[in-house]
DNA sequence: CGAGATAGTTGCGCTATGCAACAGTATCTA
DNA sequence: TAGATACTGTTGCATAGCGCAACTATCTCG
């Protein structure tokens, strides 16, 4: 096997941090796991962005590049498999980590079916980089909250 | 002001619980609070589908019934900022509520440019069924947890 | 060899959402 | 009070992100 592809634009940031409205009433919101846990979840996702602005990142992203790194070879469906999406949503995640030459397809020796996927080297720098800045946010924020 | 429109068709259920791929290095990905908070995330949005299948309902419609109960009258660009939406994505949800009976639009007497929203009985009877639902689960999940 | 499973691909559709531009209305200022 | 400016909701457009069904190539097993 052997493919290539096109790029597509980068991920856009998301809004703003989601503070409360003073005054108003929030019921049950309050109360609930989900509505803690979708704030927390903004807030890093807004970090992140700043985290790691000009990088061209998303978290998803960033995932993909970390567990690629890590597990050099591996296929695209378990790279699917490992952050919940459709096969078909792994092969879009590596076809645009692989046109901005950050990863790469290696045919795979023994099934001439699959991919081997790896880091290039742009790939592992792009990483090293992201790693830090994103290192650094989470543990201010680890700090922020105890 | 007054105004109308036609429904779409309900919130479709996420995937799977996310499991960890056993044998898989997720490197610094164990370590990062963004991808602690992402899991739960996820597993506590399951959740939601599952107690609250038939319901034809999301989180994001869950939240605005309940800001609309607890606030009545209160303006779709309020509603925005309280949810962190865009003005037209208030009103594309308020649009859908609307157009499901579970929420009115009432001209506003001190504004003439703004609509007062309410939960009409309906919507306060869905409002209800839903609530008494989710709660019972995320105890649950809270007890689950500890 | 043939049946069935599996990896990746393709095309399509759909949700969620932002953004710019617009119209009607309020408000402030000279 | 007229004009400028700000604000509310609306519309149309664009985009990301994702699932799904159907398809091809390949592998596995009887």
């Amino acid at each position: 096997m052997s493919r290539t592809r096109s790029p597509k634009t980068a991920a856009e940031p998301p809004g703003g941090p989601l503070l409360p409205v003073p005054g108003l009433d929030y019921g049950v919101l309050d109360e609930l796991l989900g509505y803690a846990l979708r704030r927390a979840q903004i807030a890093l996702y807004v970090d992140f962005y700043r985290a790691t602005a000009g990088l061209d990142v998303s978290p998803p992203r960033f995932a993909a590049l970390v567990l690629v790194g890590r597990n050099p070879g591996m296929r695209q469906g378990l790279l699917a498999q490992a952050m919940g999406l459709h096969r078909s949503g792994a092969l879009r995640l590596t076809d645009w980590l692989t046109a901005r030459g950050w990863v790469e397809r290696q045919d795979d020796a023994e099934d001439a079916r699959s991919w081997g996927l790896f880091l290039t080297a742009a790939g592992k720098r792009k990483l090293a980089e992201i790693e830090r800045r994103v290192r650094a946010h989470d543990e201010r924020l680890m700090r922020g909250l105890g």
